[in-house]
DNA sequence: TTGAAAGCGCTACCAT
DNA sequence: ATGGTAGCGCTTTCAA
């Protein structure tokens, strides 16, 4: 192992000049730095990250801790994460929280918060205040926090205008009688739900259907966990039932996907029966057949804004924090197969 | 922030009795370990991993670099070994290497060999050799190594085999003009490349073909980069080339879909004109329409064995260093629509 | 069975 | 402009 002390000696100079000089500290003469730098490098030296962390509590790493990293949508936003602290100049750590037996708890406070700068957080379960000291006092911006007085920086997916351009969007290719499929209705007596991605999207529906004049009704609303399997079966429930209907807004992409491949099971086509409008975005709605009109969250953009409130806040003086802050992705209306009718 | 000393004093012990205590060495005295427990979880304290790190040179975290975590089949295998590795008691951390402007050479070196105990690494360009002093020293189990003469563990993807199988499904349901959608025919030639995913994959292909007395003739083999987008423009010109053909071969399953979809918007479709095999098991094939028959590589059992060679390397004797042993993940043709007559 | 103390590699303060 | 050095929090050796 090659340590500072080894590059001083090669270059001829003390620890702390070469400590310097490797962060491009101004005050080291350019020809000393230069020096130090061709030492390095002869010796194949890295910084030790545990040391230099231990010293001074910074490293350059930022940490995303996600629920899931094996579908589309997270995994793609952690893509989008971990290009833009790239560009940034910092190196990304990404860790899954849902299968850890310690759960998300044990992982911000052992891993992520230890190992990491600063850190994304898509909350689960966790309440702002336990939050608040796993953090370890490290900057931290959550995704899509759903507390009513937050204490955490926040970037939200377009939840309300998502939903309600979608279902629009349907009204507008002569849908009437439109389904939305995931969110349980009930969940809007439950405040802190209300707020939740799902309750959002759920208030975006229902005040877009009141807008082009549709009847809110229970029924409309089919209740399904957020995964491909159980949108395929609720498509045959729904078909078996005889309810009529001939448009569909999905909670997000995956559930659209398992949604029209269970129409298809039934006879039923897309979109001349039924016009599906899914939200996410995902790469490989593109390529589904019929390719899968959505709601697209910009993730670039999503990333940007998180990372710059991380840095923002990874900046700020201890003294005076700033208060938080909360910014929603931007989002757009990609229009393909699923919705095209005539 | 709280120490080990703070924990200490609140024991009413000293520090090195205390780092004993909480990591459960059998010397202490139950009653005197009890006590330090106590402190410690009144005081919320938790082991700061870099000062450990740096001391011990463990901390428990294992590292997971992979090329692109936003497709569905490297972060279905993050996944898997995110599992696997809490499964050992130990964490995980996912590096994507793709975007790093560093590139993964810089990660492997900066991040990875520095944070964790050992690391699950699959190597793109970088030799052998160099891995071997970016490694630290640390262990390390590469996924499907092309080297000719292995120096790390490896656990390769069943390729031959599996392709091999894809081609005799396809034979068997009756397709007589079979394409290979992916790889490039003239990387026989190259003795490295031969030795890699694509070229063993390759191999398994032609093996096949002869075993169920087809010719092989170099316009079977349709050169396209492993993503949906030039999938499914090959299937637009190998369609318009009047090629004809009853039976695809796809090198991955996000290749085949983009062909499916390639073949729909030319009005060829699959199983009827075209039966289709892909390659990976990745969820989304499932629900793809029509739904992917594939060769679906075990995931649990990937991750089992790669854990498995790590661990084993944590634990050898520096001293008697164990040859680099090579194993292969287990697999299963899984027929679905996409190959599914009459 | 427990405690004292050295030191992992680095940064940052202070002195020169 | 450069160097000496304390010390981050922990583990581990050695002594008691």
């Amino acid at each position: 192992m090659v340590t500072i002390d080894d590059v001083a000696k090669a270059a001829g100079v003390s620890r702390a000049t070469t400590s310097y000089a490797l962060r491009g500290d101004p005050r080291i003469a350019p020809g000393t730095a230069d020096k130090v730098r061709h030492a390095a490098a002869r010796l194949h030296y890295t910084a030790n990250l545990s040391a230099r962390s231990l010293r001074s509590g910074r490293n350059g790493v930022i940490g995303v801790a996600i629920y899931e990293l094996d579908r589309a949508y997270p995994s793609e936003m952690s893509a989008a994460m971990s290009r833009e602290i790239a560009r940034r100049g910092c190196q990304t750590i990404v860790q899954q929280t849902a299968n850890s037996k310690e759960g998300e708890i044990a992982i911000l406070q052992k891993i992520t918060s230890q190992l990491c700068d600063g850190m994304i957080f898509s909350p689960g379960n966790v309440g702002d205040a336990e939050l608040k000291y796993l953090s370890h006092g490290k900057p931290m911006v959550l995704l899509d926090d759903s507390s009513t007085a937050p204490v955490f920086d926040s970037v939200d997916t377009p939840c309300e205008e998502g939903a309600a351009q979608a279902i629009r969007h349907l009204a507008g290719v002569g849908c009437r009688d439109i389904v939305v499929i995931g969110p349980d209705y009930r969940l809007l007596d439950d405040e802190f739900a209300r707020n939740g991605v799902e309750g959002r999207r759920l208030a975006g529906c229902i005040s877009a259907l009141e807008d082009v004049g549709m009847r809110v009704m229970p029924d409309m609303f089919v209740h399904t966990t957020w995964d491909a399997g159980s949108a395929r079966r609720r498509a045959h429930e729904l078909v078996r039932s005889g309810r009529r209907f001939d448009g569909a807004f999905c909670l997000t992409d995956t559930v659209a996907m398992g949604f029209i491949r269970g129409l298809a099971d039934c006879g039923a086509r897309v979109p001349d029966d039924v016009a599906v409008v899914g939200f996410d975005g995902v790469a490989e709605g593109a390529s589904f057949v019929p390719s899968l009109t959505t709601i697209s969250v910009d993730l670039e953009d999503l990333a940007r804004k998180a990372i710059d409130l991380l840095m923002r806040r990874m900046c700020e003086d201890a003294g005076h924090p700033l208060p938080p802050r909360r910014v929603v992705a931007g989002y757009q209306l990609v229009e393909r197969e699923s919705t095209k009718r005539g």
